[in-house]
DNA sequence: CCCTGATTCGC
DNA sequence: GCGAATCAGG
């Protein structure tokens, strides 16, 4: 994985959103493992994690999760940005980040029926607009023509016409595209 | 078994 | 720095 600023910030993004890793991994087009391992490069917010390892707990026993029963209850909530903002966008597995996919012919013909992993969350609010300040990513989702069709939703990033994800997805990196051009 | 995320460790 | 392997919990 190149980690240009491009694909780092569409880490961040997804990360924020509350993208499960392999569901990020999914997007970018590389493995949860690289998410994971380059989200806990950078430092990035740890997000619930199933799973607590003997590492954490033996270099202090039981440090104090007993400590204050009462505390603990309401501070160990942490849970920040859990909810899966993006309203689910099957934008199918798209390849991994290879051609831009420019036209939305093309990406059409390069989706397969995503049915959502997710069950439906009661939480999850379908925003129709955008009522934010930021221009919306311009991402074709579907294929135009059928009432499925729309656009991602997320917002774009300032001066690009595309969200981070997409972006990250969007422009190949203009170096060295010469070759790969002939 | 599927999923999840974190850490480890060879590269 | 990277990420597969591994671990560990649900």
């Amino acid at each position: 994985m190149d980690w240009t600023a491009e694909a780092i910030e569409a880490l961040r993004a997804l990360w924020a959103e509350g993208h499960s890793t392999a569901e990020i991994g999914r997007r970018m087009g590389i493995s949860k493992n690289a998410v994971v391992g380059k989200a806990h490069r950078l430092n990035l917010p740890a997000r619930p994690s199933p799973i607590r390892r003997e590492a954490e707990a033996a270099s202090g026993a039981r440090p104090a999760v007993t400590a204050s029963p009462a505390a603990t209850a309401k501070e160990a909530l942490p849970v920040p940005a859990a909810r899966p903002a993006a309203p689910v966008m099957p934008v199918a597995t798209l390849a991994p980040a290879s051609k831009p996919i420019a036209s939305a012919a093309s990406l059409a013909a390069a989706r397969p029926p995503t049915p959502p992993r997710r069950a439906p969350q009661p939480t999850a609010v379908v925003r129709p607009f955008q009522r934010m300040g930021g221009r919306s990513c311009c991402w074709p989702i579907g294929e135009p023509g059928t009432p499925e069709f729309r656009f991602c939703t997320a917002e774009a990033i300032s001066g690009k016409p595309y969200c981070p994800e997409h972006a990250s997805i969007a422009y190949v990196k203009a170096r060295d595209r010469r070759d790969d051009a002939a």
